[in-house]
DNA sequence: ACTATAATTCGCCAAATGACGAATTGTCAA
DNA sequence: TTGACAATTCGTCATTTGGCGAATTATAGT
């Protein structure tokens, strides 16, 4: 019953539920998560190590950059399967298509920034 | 998503995972679920109103007793499926199985009891 | 009517939680 | 190497949460 709960009050936190239905859409790095939910890096940072301590999701290092996404089949069944209900639970919640509005510009802005990046070289 | 937050903060406490747990064989009236949880009457009642506010349980009087059981059709499809997702989860799980144990000894000796009341008619 | 019992509400306290900023670590680019 | 930036860790603070006992309400049985 620990995984369990573990995962329930992982996920019974605005922000992370918000976090979690933002990867729905795919990987996204710390920093454009911090951009989505308007919080300190720090506070972001202990929210998604949460997440990660109950194997909801999973994080990849690149360069300067940390990468998260939804656990996939390497998760537990009970990760999954909360998973499964939070996503189904959500789909068309007036927040989260607000957030994915905003995730657009987060992820545009960031591409922009990419290209003026490269285009520095 | 106010409604999916009420219901994972609901489940994300020990005591109201194994009450759940424990209504999934019937309902019970509170008392039998003090005895299950060995928590004060005061702090049982106080953890069945959050899963009744987060709609996981529903209740019914009778007499002096309140009985308390799972939502059912009733419920929203949220409450519905996060009672699906839990009782899945823990099936099986060494508490609750400890728990059912406990269970069967309390409803019996409130058998008894019974008995023994209405002897005394 | 009086007493006993089931349950809830209320007030209080200790522990856990979520937020931030400062300090730290690691990586890339001058 | 030095500076800048992403991310995390740490210390602190305010809020929330979970626990109890006392008081309250409602009902059943003398």
């Amino acid at each position: 019953m620990n995984e369990m709960l573990q995962i329930a009050k992982a996920l019974s936190d605005r922000a992370r539920l918000r976090a979690v239905m933002a990867l729905s859409g795919g990987e996204l790095c710390v920093c454009q998560i911090v951009g989505l939910l308007g919080l300190a890096p720090s506070t972001v940072s202990k929210h998604l190590s949460v997440l990660q301590q109950a194997g909801l999701v999973s994080s990849r290092k690149e360069g300067r950059w940390v990468y998260f996404r939804l656990a996939g089949r390497d998760a537990s069944p009970s990760a999954q399967n909360a998973l499964g209900w939070v996503r189904k639970a959500l789909a068309g919640d007036g927040s989260v298509t607000r957030d994915l509005l905003s995730l657009q510009k987060i992820t545009g802005v960031s591409k922009e920034e990419l290209c003026r990046t490269q285009a520095k070289k």
